[in-house]
DNA sequence: GGCTACCGTTGATCCACGTCAAACACACAA
DNA sequence: TTGTGTGTTTGACGTGGATCAACGGTAGCC
């Protein structure tokens, strides 16, 4: 299908062997032979400007995506217009894995900057994945990360309390810059207030007033969406031992 | 489908083929040549009395497992005892996907009553799933659903108020003992209040009174644990109409 | 059949977080 | 520069669900 598609510099670009998100994103743990053929894969990229959708909840089935650049949410809404935020994804994780169960999205997928993500037919992701043993093994644990995520997720909604859930979200954005090989203590958030309050099933207002709370019990460095931990032991030692509250 | 497949005695126990809940479980879509091949995959059953754990948090992972008969909850514990029920299984549904993404399990799975599963080798899936296309597609979709699933309840325990909570959770398991060929106005449920409150983020007394409330109102006649669902379109209003609260 | 432990219900009270409201900060356009 | 709009912070107040406590029902087990 690559063939297909006119290719030039731009082209030669596509190809996972040569991306630098390869650790982080489906090839990895692939030997080289493997990655060859991964190339086959995937097939145009896609940019998505910020506020833009990827899909959107009904959109049919076809590709998954792989960001390239950029930030995403992604969120599921009832029909009196709550909204839930599902979640954050960075660059090297995976979109769309919520449309195979029905051959239709099941949420959207917004970017929250100017984005661009690799577009993976699914039907050939299966064909390959049949060949290729090191790309299905490694698909299925992308697919077993994303439930574990969510558990972990649901533990937060219903289990933690606001100042909790704020401080286990902040670790996990941190120890995700660093995989990232960004700034474990000081990164730039992309979402709002509103955004992280949905995730974290709060009020805006809730959010802002714990991050005024780190701030002043010098945890973090809150300006705007800039954020610096200062004492992330700190933020570890909030989410186990803090009573319940729910 | 299940009269063209010739079987000794000992080979029904098992055989994917001859079970009655190929359109709930992993098999649901494959055609009978491949329904033939699924029978080498399960291998043993394994029976779990009730409040015994089929697989903890930590243990390494080596299979998924197809509820036969009776039903489950899968937890999450914070080091600090809290418990989050990360949801209710039943015949059909396959249990411990979570354990694919570091090949250890990320969950409990404890049995609500006395129950039995089929032990699918995992690494005998992945080589089937390769041969057999049918299977490897189903595997996806039960996958995707789980994902999807996730979503609902991060909806759930985001969005939603107690009482909604309840409602959706009721819905969903009529809907689910439906699926199964019992009725869907009247059924038994095999977990405690705590298990119900600590699944939907709520205290067990919180359960108890929306329950009572429900009673009140209409919607349904409780006996303990044994439910009768008396206006299923006045639950589902309910869902939809009620101002947020988070 | 009666004991015991667990489970469920209900009431009174409390508090974490939601709601409402006002002000501020920053970005961008005219 | 001033305006306009979107996002953030902070305060005052209200409330849904947690907590604490007492009691009643049911099931498992001698």
């Amino acid at each position: 299908m690559k063939a297909t598609v006119p290719v030039t510099v731009a082209g030669l670009k596509t190809a996972c062997s040569q991306c630098n998100l390869v650790e982080l994103c489906l090839p990895f743990g692939m030997s080289e032979n493997e990655l060859d053929r991964l190339d086959e894969l995937v097939g145009a990229r896609r940019k998505i400007k910020r506020q833009q959708n990827l899909y959107r909840a009904g959109d049919p089935f076809e590709a998954i995506y792989a960001i390239r650049a950029g930030s995403f949410k992604t969120d599921v809404l009832l029909e009196d217009g709550r909204e839930q935020v599902t979640g954050f994804q960075m660059t090297g994780e995976i979109l769309g894995l919520d449309g195979i169960s029905t051959e239709l999205h099941s949420c959207n997928a917004i970017a929250l900057e100017d984005s661009e993500v690799c577009v993976i037919a699914y039907a050939k992701l299966e064909e390959l994945s049949r060949e290729v043993e090191g790309l299905q093994h490694q698909f299925h644990k992308v697919m077993s990360r994303e439930i574990v995520r969510d558990h972990g997720v649901m533990m937060l909604l219903g289990s933690m309390r606001a100042e909790e859930r704020l401080a286990a979200f902040l670790l996990n954005m941190s120890q995700r810059f660093t995989a990232r090989g960004f700034s474990a203590a000081e990164f730039h958030l992309r979402m709002t207030r509103e955004e992280i309050g949905s995730y974290l099933g709060l009020k805006l207002e809730t959010v802002s007033r714990a991050f005024s709370r780190f701030q002043d019990e010098g945890f973090v460095a809150v300006q705007q969406k800039h954020i610096r931990i200062l004492d992330s032991a700190g933020l570890k030692r909030l989410i186990q031992h803090q009573p319940c509250g729910r």
